[in-house]
DNA sequence: CTGAAAGCGCTTACAG
DNA sequence: CTGAAAGCGCTTACAG
């Protein structure tokens, strides 16, 4: 069976398809009886235009390409959401990948995108320098950044100040009386830097000698139990941990809970994003 | 700018159109010397061929349109992750949309989708009854359901075993000596059903009648605290509850913790879908 | 107010 | 082995 078209729409009423047209997207001056006509036939066949046809010549998609590390992260998943939301009022699709962290799968999914003819990108960014990312720029497609950024590129991104919430989080630590804390941070991109500035601040404010050997890097939310208990078989000297976000708190609660260190009577634990899951 | 197209790669390799084609696409015979002047050509233009003008002659968008209630259901952004890495790899894109659990909402996602001329859908639906999914049925577009599916429709369905899940959960809880367990149950989707099924099954099967008071629906994941309050407000009288889902169950925890009630010592709490965040 | 024609970017028979 | 032509489904000047 398939779709039914223009042609079909056109001769049911008897115009011809440029009348047709016409009648359907409200353009030019068209008899009333004639656009009744159409109307009415696009109706009976359930005529929908070809997008297809359509984007040939307009040159554009109405679809958006949204790229975040990966929605399995909840915060993530809640972008993607009001992304979503907001787009398909305007009438807009988005096209969903993933970066699972990989600059490579960026990469990629940046030139299957562009090859797909976005008419615009979302990117939540692998890392904080635009190395391999040639495609993109020279692309002329509209793009933008969220929860990360690339300093130096000329483009809007949406944001938090990162720096702000790695010294809100160490401040509220060193508050509590703790000295030794970790940081169990992401890497590469804007937010780790900059929450790692904001860490290493807070303790240099506070006369507190910043230990490399408590800043750990995880390169991928669901590793961070492995890198914990790694650090703990270390015999890691820490009384606090400062987690990147809340996926990376889940292991590592986990990685302690399996040792029966009590938190936070034995191990302080603060992270970030406020997800529902952790409100319990 | 834009994008290069066979036109300029076959003027720059000095050939027409239909050999510039052949020679990308290794169909028919092509000069070896041709094909390479081809290729180089489109290398050199960063030639990626426009997927409208291939989409309108193939009639295929190598696009699947996926369907369900929501990605912040980390359960749903697990299904849809598995989707999108194996199209991925067979180079199909995803579409996504979000029903949030509403038929109206279901029933326009699928009207967009196929607006969109995607080559198959993957639908979680709302309900088990196949209202208002003409539009769907009459397309001719193959679909198949994920998570849940309508009984009578023809067509593939990846599902768990939802009338066991409802029994092994209550047997469970019997066995652990409750007898007034509660069940936060989903609606209107056959996985509510099914599990609602077990759930009554398994209580008579050990004698213990069935209240309807202890069998709260909740429209939405989102809802369960507030559903698991307004019964304890109630003063209903149960020892146990059994949560459709880990989201529901991360509310519940959270309105028992809200009271001061105990968990497992005051209200033993079983939900399913083991999702990362719930093995603490 | 309406229709014939060109063209968006490609692929595929059909001839050479 | 290669090119000219038609056509996928639509929209938009250009004539009437």
């Amino acid at each position: 069976m398939g779709y039914a078209t223009l042609k079909d729409v056109a001769k049911m009423a008897g115009v011809s398809l440029a009348t047709a047209s016409r009648a359907l997207n409200n353009r030019g001056d068209v008899d009333q009886a004639t656009r009744k006509k159409v109307l009415e036939a696009a109706k009976a066949l359930s005529y929908t235009p070809n997008p297809l046809a359509r984007g040939l010549l307009s040159g554009t998609t109405k679809t958006i390409g949204i790229l975040v590390t990966t929605i399995q992260n909840p915060f993530y998943a809640a972008v993607v959401t009001g992304i979503e939301k907001v787009l398909a009022a305007e009438g807009y699709t988005i096209i969903l990948c993933s970066s699972h962290e990989e600059p490579a799968a960026e990469r990629e999914a940046i030139r299957t995108l562009l090859a797909r003819r976005v008419d615009g990108l979302i990117i939540a960014p692998v890392q904080s320098r635009p190395d391999g990312l040639e495609l993109l720029f020279e692309s002329n497609v509209p793009f933008v950044f969220v929860a990360r950024y690339m300093p130096g590129i000329d483009t809007d991104y949406v944001v938090c100040d990162d720096e702000a919430v790695g010294r809100l989080a160490t401040e509220h630590l060193i508050a509590k009386g703790h000295r030794r804390i970790m940081f169990l941070n992401s890497s590469r991109n804007s937010s780790a830097e900059l929450r790692q500035r904001g860490y290493e601040e807070s303790l240099k404010a506070h006369g507190i000698p910043m230990d490399p050997a408590l800043v750990r890097t995880v390169q991928n939310g669901t590793q961070a139990e492995e890198v914990m208990a790694t650090a703990l078989e270390e015999g890691v000297q820490a009384t606090a941990v400062f987690c990147f976000c809340d996926e990376m708190a889940v292991g590592v609660l986990r990685a302690l809970a399996a040792r029966g260190i009590r938190v936070p009577e034995e191990m302080a634990v603060i992270s970030c994003d406020n997800l529902a899951f952790t409100a319990v």
